[in-house]
DNA sequence: GCGACAGTGCCACTGAGTGGCATTAGCTGT
DNA sequence: ACAGCTAATGCCACTCAGTGGCACTGTCGC
C-alpha cells in the first residue's frame, strides 16, 4: 500500500504507475474543474492513456474518485482479519481503525481529505462512498461471524458493525467541515469523541 | 399518499397514473428480468411513454426502482417535522416510523418489499438507496437542529440519528431475510426488537 | 533471439440521461 | 361551442459512461 515496490516485474510497476496517475489526476481534474464536468476522455487526455485502459484499472468514474476511500477499508479489512479483536467488539474495532489509519501512505492524507470533500458535494459519490461502507460492514460481518461460529447472533452482531459506521461517518463528516484540521491525528481524535459520544446520543432528548 | 384523489384536476390525475404505472411495471420488469437486463426502452414501450416522460417523472433508473423507499421517507420526514417528539430522541423517532410504517398505503407494503429485495441484488440500487437514508438524515438533523434553536450539539444529534438508521438498517435487513413475514406488522416488531438490541451490541465481545 | 501472453489501443456499439422544438390535450375565457 | 393559453408530452439528435472484439506491442521465460 504505501510503498513504490521498486522490486517488482516491470510490466506491474508500469501498470501501478498508470493506476496511481489515474487516481492522482482524476481528483486534480474533478477538483479543479468539478466531477460531472470533467469526462473520462478529459481523465484519458490528460494520463495518456485508452478509456480501455481506464476501464482495466478502475470499474467506474466514481471508483477512480473513491480510490482513496477504497484503499482504506480495503487496508482496515485486512486488518481486521488478521487482528484478535478481544474486549468489547466496538472498541476493538475502533482500535483496529486507529491502527490502520496510523498505518496509511502520508500523501493518503492529502487524497482521502480531497476525497472527502469532493464525495460531500457530489451526490452520486456519496451513495457510491456509502455503497463501499456497506460492502466493508457486509465483509467484517462475514468475517466476525465465521471466527466465533456459525452460530452466533447475526443481527447484534450487524447492528454492532453498523453503529460502529454511523460514528465513523459521523466523525468523518465532522473532519471534513473542519478541513481536515490536524491531519489524521486530528481524525483520530474526532473519532475518539465521537464513539465516546454514543453513550449520550442513545439518551438525549429532543 | 393514500388515496386517489378522485378530486384531482384532470391533468393531474393523468400524470398521478403515469407516474405510478412507471413505478408498478418497473418494479415487475426488473424482478422478473432483472434490472440490468430491463432497459428503459423496455419500460417506456411498456408503459406507452416516451423516454422523455419518464424523466420529467424520476430523476433515474435507480429512482423509479426505489420509488417505495422515497415514499416512506418523505412520509417520514413530514411526520418528524409534524410531531413534537418529546423524550428521548432515539425513541421518539423510532415511534414516529412506526406511526408513518401504519398510515402507509397497503399497496406501499408489497412494493416495498419487492424494492428492499430488488435493491439488495443490485449493488448501484443499495448505493442508491443508502443516498436516500442519508439524504433524510441530513433533512432530519436540520428540521431538528432548527428547533431547538442553532445552539445545540450537532455532532451529537447527527450521531443519533445514525444510529437510529444503523437500527433501521439492520431490522429492515432482517425483515427481508424472512421474506417481509408478518408484513408492516412483523416489520415494526423487528424494530422494536432490533432498537432493544443497542445496549447489548455497544457492550458484546467479538 | 523467439514464442507466449499480459496489457494496451482502437473501433464500434449499447444504454442512460439531456436539450430543443413541435404537438397535443386540458383549463380557461367569452 | 369556440378560440386562446399553457402544461405535459412526443420526437429527434446529442453527449457520455461503459462493454466487447480484435489487432498490436512490450515484457517475460526459454
Amino acid at each position: 500500500m504505501s510503498d513504490d515496490l521498486r522490486e517488482l516485474p516491470l510490466r506491474e510497476r508500469k501498470k501501478l504507475r498508470t493506476r496511481r496517475a489515474l487516481a492522482e489526476t482524476a481528483l486534480r481534474l474533478f477538483t479543479e474543474r468539478g466531477y460531472d464536468a470533467t469526462t473520462l476522455d478529459d481523465l484519458c487526455d490528460a494520463v495518456e492513456v485508452s478509456k480501455r485502459t481506464f476501464f482495466r484499472n478502475y470499474r467506474s468514474k466514481e471508483d477512480v474518485a473513491l480510490a482513496a476511500d477504497s484503499d482504506l477499508w480495503s487496508a482496515y479489512l485486512d486488518r481486521v482479519a488478521a487482528a484478535r479483536l478481544d474486549g468489547p467488539l466496538l472498541e476493538a474495532l475502533r482500535v483496529a481503525l486507529d491502527a490502520t489509519l496510523e498505518a496509511m501512505d502520508a500523501d493518503w492524507e492529502r487524497r482521502f481529505l480531497a476525497t472527502r470533500e469532493l464525495s460531500e458535494s457530489v451526490p452520486v459519490l456519496q451513495a457510491h462512498s456509502l455503497g463501499y461502507c456497506q460492502d466493508t460492514t457486509r465483509a467484517m460481518v462475514e468475517t466476525l461471524a465465521g471466527r466465533s461460529g456459525a452460530g452466533v447472533d447475526d443481527s447484534r452482531l450487524r447492528l454492532t458493525v453498523e453503529i460502529f459506521v454511523a460514528a465513523w461517518r459521523t466523525a468523518c463528516l465532522r473532519w471534513t467541515a473542519q478541513g481536515g484540521e490536524g491531519g489524521r491525528d486530528g481524525l483520530t481524535r474526532l473519532i475518539e469523541q465521537t464513539f465516546a459520544l454514543i453513550p449520550d446520543a442513545l439518551t438525549c432528548t429532543a
